[in-house]
DNA sequence: GGAAACCCTGTAGCAACTAAAGAGTCAAGC
DNA sequence: GCTTGACTCTTTAGTTGCTACAGGGTTTCC
């Protein structure tokens, strides 16, 4: 039995915010579903499993065009997976680039703190100092290169409206 | 001396793009320069300086929010420091706790690879198959807490104009 | 004096949402 | 039968830190 549902209903089901799911839709990641009567989005079980699998692979930090390279093989199940492999190994090798960055960029961190190991006045500030002193060397040195973000995500600080 | 210089002589002397100069002005990051006859802003040692400052942090990862924190103190330097230390703590908080995040992903992605040693149907492909199923369980496990982001970049992919 | 190199403002784009405005729909209660 | 409230719709703008135009003005050099 398929039970159809309303946005509202498959965003309760699966966790995911009523807009995202209409982004993905805006997006090509879900398809355009039948509307009710009074122009609602009608969903079943097929939708849930599908959006499920999108934020599963957004968890594992994915992009939605790499989504869509993967939902395309899910879609065409006897096609060769070949470049699902590939995609995955490049994913990874994205992922292993970021940590190595930031953990460098820890050391960093950790080493500028040490600084200032006690509060003072600023123009006695090591952390302060410090910045300055190196600025003009490592410019660019941590550039983000590859494809794993920077120190700061969508920042969703969630502030709502309690 | 103080030699006078114009946007472009600073983006050469620091690295910085013109236009990300220009960003940081309208960020308030950089101050409202004078203006030449013709309009043009005009700089000295001391701007370059500020912007190294800035380009530095942001190789750290900070946001320029914590930077406008920074340049406050390095403005004021008869404060207190203390807000420095503790901005910098809990910068070094998130990459610490991004740097767990990536390496737990890191570790799934890897277990996800292993799903599909070899290209196959795609209706036989561990990887989708192993996708779909655990679609219900983790969905915003790894969500994105803290402040330190995602796995994509700017993706500064620069194919610039050669 | 004219072309090239530089600079200006303002706007739009990237990724992946999030939020909000302003309007329509639907179920329940009085 | 009418109102209230919860839900939904579309469209648009905001987030971050830039980057890249378009469509002009200025300077510099030959």
């Amino acid at each position: 039995m398929i039970a159809p549902m309303r946005i509202g209903e498959l965003a309760n089901q699966t966790g995911v915010q009523v807009e995202t799911i209409r982004h993905y839709e805006r997006e090509g990641l879900l398809p355009h579903t039948m509307r009710s009567e009074g122009n609602y989005r009608v969903y079943d079980e097929s939708h849930a499993y599908r959006l499920s699998f999108i934020r599963h692979c957004r968890s594992l930090d994915m992009t939605l065009d790499e989504i869509r390279v993967l939902l395309r093989f899910r879609d065409a199940p006897t096609e060769n997976c070949g470049e699902v492999n590939s995609l995955l190994d490049e994913h990874i090798g994205h992922v292993a680039h970021r940590v190595k960055e930031l953990r460098q960029l820890e050391k960093q961190l950790k080493a500028l703190r040490e600084m200032c190991r006690s509060a003072q006045d600023a123009d006695h500030c090591g952390i302060l100092n410090e910045l300055n002193v190196i600025s003009q060397k490592q410019i660019t040195s941590v550039n983000m290169a590859g494809h794993v973000h920077g120190a700061h995500p969508g920042v969703r600080t969630r502030k709502s409206k309690g």
